[in-house]
DNA sequence: TCAACTCTGTGAACTTCTTCACAATCGGGT
DNA sequence: ACCCGATTGTGAAGAAGTTCACAGAGTTGA
């Protein structure tokens, strides 16, 4: 009696997209069926987790058998909203930016990216890939008309606030940020960050106490 | 009492490099001292949490008083081993890849990407940036003398798990991947993902409960 | 010196997330 | 029709993380 009213935790939201490419590999395989502990066997994830994961959002499984690796994948993606187009601005045409626009994994997922924004004036009206670089002053009016609801900041750190304050004027409320700052936002819209640097100080914090080599193993 | 010995959150490792960004844009702007109050107004971060996560790892201010700007931001980069030499490989020379070797933001953080691998004869021997592409199977020899522990992974999905163990092979124990998918590694490598389309997932969930107010602010 | 005040560091309460464990259910075999 | 082995969905237990709240350390000023 669960099935997506009350609140998800976040780490099952985030888990549920990587579901969901472990879906599509199974599918790609031609798997039809796939229980929660084979789950668990091939990739590491704890099998009651994966159950009770689903579990916020309704059945999924039947008894005895498992999961349908078609409809769980097609559930999914609707509960993500990946079954439908979404349509992303970028602003910031740099190394990352162009790195994006250039990644087909985002259309594979139904994100479209339908506008970038810079502002710098020896960018402005050319092409990365396929799409005209926009003048970042252009924001607002362009998407009076693109509507659209999410957007990618990949600027530098100084800009970053700024133009994030210009996305959400524009009617954005959901935004992706790489710059590496602490937004701040007013309470309607969403930001989640990436950050390589983070992780990679995570890593690094990890290197302490592992020892040097791997010369050892074997744990209790 | 504490003091590094005992066991450190997840989240609050996470939470460390954050810190030191912000504690660097203190410094810059000449700020000698902050309290976790101010931490806390100035971010949005809570300040028992502030004060929580630096517990884990010694006592770093002055009660009355606050924290000093400059000695916890070296301390916090001494923790994390920011204020060392990590060598990083890379591999794959790819719109990613290139936009990682371009990214100041590592070096700053000390992290100085020493090679980068690809599999494509076309680029390798290339340059990147500055950077030779090296051919790939050159990885184990060449780190035996170079001695990289960390690798970055931005190869197609397809790609990834065999040049995983590659890595790993060569004597890497920390990976950062940017291929959507689940890695296997032995146990004591630690792997930290990174994915664009999963935190676009996240935000595209929420777009649901998001009413969608585009118009809301009456407009201009 | 002392009182008034500020702010840290941290046990303890609280909240959130993960894992366990099992009744309920399914499909297949006989 | 009925049993049997497999597997789900989920309360409840347990683990982990966050926030509260306050004793006590440091500072200031008289
Ligand atoms: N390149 C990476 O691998 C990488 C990694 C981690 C984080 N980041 C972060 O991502 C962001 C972008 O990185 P990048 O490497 O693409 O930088 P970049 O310098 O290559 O590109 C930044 C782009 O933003 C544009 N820009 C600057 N100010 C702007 C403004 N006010 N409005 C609109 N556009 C503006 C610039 O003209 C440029 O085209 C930075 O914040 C960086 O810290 C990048
Ligand atoms: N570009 C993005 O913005 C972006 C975003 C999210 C995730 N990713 C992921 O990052 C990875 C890289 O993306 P990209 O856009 O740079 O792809 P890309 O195709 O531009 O580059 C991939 C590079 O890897 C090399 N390569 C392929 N197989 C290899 C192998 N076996 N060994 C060594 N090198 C090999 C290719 O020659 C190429 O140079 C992919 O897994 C992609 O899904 C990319």
């Amino acid at each position: 009696m669960n099935a997506s009213n009350g609140k998800v935790p976040m780490p099952t939201l985030e888990r549920l997209a990587n579901y969901l490419r472990y879906l599509l590999d199974l599918e790609q395989e031609r798997v039809e069926t796939i229980s929660s502990a084979e789950v668990e066997q091939q990739t590491g994830i704890n099998a009651a987790q994966f159950r009770k994961d689903l579990s916020y959002f309704g059945e999924f499984g039947k008894p005895g058998v498992g999961y349908n690796v078609a409809e769980l994948q097609s559930r999914i993606a609707h509960i993500l909203k990946l079954d439908q187009e979404q349509r992303v601005l970028l602003v910031g045409a740099g190394n990352l930016g162009s790195a994006l626009v250039g990644y087909p994994g985002l259309k594979e997922h139904r994100f479209n990216l339908v506008a970038v924004f810079d502002n710098n004036y020896s960018k402005i009206g050319r092409k990365l890939w396929d799409l005209e670089i926009l003048d970042l002053g252009r924001l607002k009016e362009v998407n009076a008309v693109l509507r659209a609801r999410m957007g990618i900041l990949a600027v530098p750190r100084v800009a970053a606030q700024s133009v994030a304050e210009g996305l959400v004027d524009a009617g954005v409320d959901s935004i992706l940020n790489f710059a590496p700052l602490i937004l701040r936002v007013p309470p309607h819209v969403v930001v989640r960050n990436v950050s390589f640097v983070q992780e990679l100080a995570v890593l690094s914090y990890h290197l302490s106490s592992e020892p040097p080599q791997h010369a050892l193993d074997a744990k209790g």
